[in-house]
RNA sequence: GGCGGCAUAGCCAAGUGGUAAGGCAGAGGUCUGCAAAACCUUUAUUCCCCAGUUCAAAUCUGGGUGCCGCCUCCA
């Protein structure tokens, strides 16, 4: 498949180190928050390839980390008056709560930084040993950037343009300012752990690059995350594995856009946080991950009422006909008429452009046009009574059932007995628009009871009081229905 | 200031040289007592603007305009 690798700026084919085998890391949370939809969508993402390379054949190994000492959650820790490795936990555990909860598989490996303290040490003392980092007077560890000629390559920079701008902030020690911290000494009330500087603690940059090293074979094939990590995170951690391993660190990186809410960037400034659990408060996990790959990954995304009303409908559109297939399904009666060869050659065509979508830089917008498309040929096929009575029908529509289960497998959507999750949306919906139940079912029995009496200009003017209310009606033969359109 | 990205119908969104997927919304039709859903037809002679390359460009090149992200913690 291709992949676009930002080393490169380009899409390239993926060629895995070891044939057969993918090794990818991603850069999970820092847990002092709840999680917020950026970090659904990078979830996602990663979650979404992982499951197309497993899907191919290859085995896969995932290794997504977390953050669990850093400023911002003692900072947290500090507000709560709780211990910063307890802030850790909660937000660790509420990640995987919401995870959980989004389709989201958890990684093979999901190494914490606290965890890996000492090989984090012995970088920094590899580092040191080669010349590339040094510790100061007060027990902090920098990475000498000068010391790497290849800094800058992955986010496009020249280590000159960047020089004008970097400032050393007063009470550090470095040698330059384009250096990064690899250790931290200690504060007094901080988290610590000993080590040949004193006590302190690991920089951002090094925990990735020493949990990667520890878990996966260097080089590795793909290593991901938000395009916001690109730099200086990403950068930082390619200087200290190649300074320190004298090979190339990851052969493929792979970066996925940002979410906007409102088209604004979210920002705790701006208010417009959306943590997961808020929105799905209001929507279904599915609708929300239908939402988030229905966009290309790397492009941005703007999350708004009416884009994710949208998504609702598309899938709610996808389930009623899997809806419709089943109650197809169910039925004995057919002809001895066959199905023209057009259509199964047209699902095939489908089948095809789905992969080949998904192969594409893992196009999953692009898929999902071409799910709606067989979703179109189905109700096609539905509708028109000589082909749904045909012989063959039942075979065509177990095509398509068995597209519903790749679907699952691969995007994590479609894998809900559709009645279950046509009642669920009708759920949240009811209480997303607030719809009154108590007087909609009144209005429904005395609608029912004029069509009894053929009373039509009653009934037509019930209709139109329970559409005014947000709620359409379907007459069918086995009684009325309402809906929420 | 440096680096990078984007601009496709009313809206969302695929599409990197061969004549514009898909969804939502709209219009007409089939069906229906009337509707709804579904289906059919229809809605961009055209892809921000200008110039160029080419038999051929939304797709490539140059210039312009507008929007956005990163450069400080951030998915």
């Amino acid at each position: 498949m291709l992949l676009y690798n930002t080393l490169n700026r380009k899409k390239e084919e993926l060629v895995p180190v070891t044939p057969g085998a993918i090794t990818m890391y991603a850069c999970g949370i820092t847990a002092y928050d709840l999680c917020h939809i950026g970090h659904a969508r990078s979830a996602v993402v990663f979650d979404v390839l992982s499951r197309y390379l497993r899907y191919k054949g290859l085995h896969v190994t995932f290794v997504r980390n977390f953050t669990d000492v850093d400023d911002k959650i003692i900072a947290r820790a500090n507000r709560e008056g709780l211990d910063s490795r307890a802030v850790a936990e909660k937000y660790i555990d509420a990640f995987h709560a919401d995870m959980d909860r989004l389709g989201v598989q958890r990684a093979d490996i999901e190494p914490k930084a606290t965890e890996h303290i000492p090989d984090m040490i012995a970088l920094c003392e590899t580092l040191i040993a080669k010349g590339n980092a040094y510790a100061t007077a007060s027990g902090d560890v920098y990475f000498r950037v000068r010391t790497f000629p290849g800094y800058g390559k992955l986010s496009g920079r020249d280590i000159d343009d960047m020089r004008s701008g970097a400032r050393v902030a007063p009470g550090e020690e470095k040698e330059d300012p384009l250096d990064f911290a690899l250790w931290k000494s200690a504060k007094p009330g901080e988290p610590f752990w000993e080590s040949p500087w004193g006590k302190g603690r690991p920089g951002w940059h090094i925990e990735c690059s020493a949990m990667s090293e520890k878990h996966l074979p260097i080089p590795m094939d793909i290593h991901g995350g938000g395009q916001d990590l690109i730099f200086p995170h990403h950068e930082n951690e390619i200087a200290q594995s190649e300074a320190a391993l004298g090979k190339e660190f990851a052969r493929y990186w792979v970066h996925n856009g940002f979410v906007q809410v409102d088209s604004e960037k979210m920002s705790k400034s701006l208010g417009n946080f959306r943590t997961i659990r808020d929105i799905l408060e209001s929507y279904q996990p599915e609708t929300l991950r239908f939402f988030l790959i229905g966009k290309h990954y790397r492009s941005p995304i703007d999350f708004t009422a009416e884009s994710m009303e949208e998504a609702e409908k598309g899938l709610k559109r996808l389930y009623e006909a899997f809806l419709g297939i089943e109650n197809e399904l169910a039925k004995n009666k057919r002809s001895g008429a066959s199905l023209p060869v057009s259509i199964t050659q047209e699902l095939q065509e489908l089948q095809n452009a789905w992969f080949e979508a998904m192969e594409d830089d893992l196009n999953t917008a692009a898929a999902l046009g071409h799910m709606f498309a067989i979703i179109r040929l189905v109700n096609r096929v539905l509708e028109d009574k000589t082909l749904r009575m045909a012989k063959d029908t039942p075979e065509f529509l177990h095509r398509v059932l068995e597209d519903k289960i790749i679907w699952n497998t691969i995007l994590g959507v479609c894998g809900e007995e559709p009645s279950l999750f046509l009642n669920e949306l009708k759920k949240m919906r009811v209480q997303r628009k607030k719809i009154p139940l108590d007087r909609v079912e009144k209005l429904m029995e005395e609608r029912a009871q004029a069509r009894r009496n053929k009373d039509f200009a009653k009934s037509d003017a019930l209709r139109q009081e329970l559409t005014e209310l947000g709620v359409s009606v379907r007459d069918t033969p086995q009684g009325a229905e309402w809906d929420i359109p």
